[in-house]
DNA sequence: GTCTATAGCCAGATAGAC
DNA sequence: GTCTATCTGGCTATAGAC
């Protein structure tokens, strides 16, 4: 047998493990999850685990790190629309990417674990809401330049918006509460986009908004 | 021994164990909170914290609520003062509460856990952002029927508001990571409020912004 | 690299005396 | 109610054959 058929079923393998142990912490939590379980879900033995991974935090890691950069392509923005219509576009896609159950299992996950791998939490900060923001931000500079939106300081506009498009939508959803009546991501884009648009207005006199 | 004396010495130790175990768990987690460690912090055995307590979980929940009760005093707002001095007061008090370490410890159990115990999920929503939202909400209707502030949906307008005071300085602490230079309280307040202001400042003529 | 089998440990929960 | 001592189970990680 090739050495290429080798190294390509053991990368397999590697893979399968990886895919089950996402699954397994995602659902169970870090603590909660074992590498029995990984294992099983994997088709492999715990043996094989620790063949491609050095303990239990390693294989935590090498997950996490994963996801992230699987997300790390948030797509440009596309054709050149009005101030409203862009807005509305990037904080829907943005908002329903957030609310997806395993963009939150990750979320628990990792500020669970903040305290105890501080490494971990700077990658996931860098590669989730820290590229969104600079995404953001550097829309805003297009709408600005193109004079649709009074832009200053581009990094603290998109704190705001992302901030409001969150909100308690995001909290509930995280929490596992039922939405109330009413609640839904259109509402909340809306609302959001209402309000850049309300305080970020560009005066077309020049006077202050 | 008087009856009274047997029952406030329990009750003394039931005080302790819990003391401990909001102590334990904050700072391990839930998972790698032992009951033993609990027992040695509070000064009493194992056998006597499950006198007092079914198991670890009923432990747990009883920790979170007793917390959820003790922050449900978010106070009263004070005498009367403009939109701006509002808005900036009740925002700083917010998110120093926010940014608290404690405050911060039970975010991150709670959202872990919250799959696997949604009425403890819940609890905490009602009595940590649940109450707050409601604070808040109270607050604008106020500055609404004083004319100092277009106050339509004061719900919404208390999410929106709470969403721009987290936004990215909540994140960023929530992980441990260190804050970048010139991002503090005051001005992730000023600038939320700046932007309610910009956004709902109340229309003189009738027309709207 | 991959398996089966197991070492070794630790934690949650209990028994029984007082 | 409170203690000491212990049971029991499951977990991480490894040994050794192939």
């Amino acid at each position: 047998m090739p050495v290429s058929t080798r190294c390509a079923r053991s990368a397999a393998k590697r893979d399968a493990i990886l895919d089950a142990a996402c699954a397994v912490f995602l659902e169970q939590g870090y603590a909660a999850a074992s590498m029995d379980a990984v294992a099983a879900r994997a088709g492999v033995s715990k043996a094989t685990i620790y063949a491609h991974f050095t303990d239990k935090d390693d294989l935590f890691g090498a997950v996490i790190r994963a996801r992230c950069e699987r997300n790390r392509t948030f797509a440009p923005v596309g054709p050149a629309l009005d101030a409203r219509a862009t807005l509305t576009m990037v904080g829907r896609r943005l908002l329903e990417l957030l609310l997806q159950p395993d963009t939150l299992a990750v979320y628990r996950l990792v500020t669970a674990e903040a305290p105890r791998q501080p490494e971990l939490a700077r990658a996931f900060y860098e590669s989730g809401p820290g590229t969104g923001k600079a995404e953001i931000a550097r829309m805003l500079v297009d709408l600005g330049r193109r004079g649709l939106l009074a832009v200053e300081d581009p990094w603290r506009m998109a704190d705001l918006f992302t901030g409001m498009l969150r909100a308690d939508l995001f909290m509930r959803t995280l929490l596992g509460l039922p939405q109330p009546e009413g609640s839904s991501i259109d509402q909340a884009v809306a609302a959001a986009v209402d309000t850049m648009l309300r305080a970020f207005a560009p005066s077309p006199a020049g006077a202050a908004g």
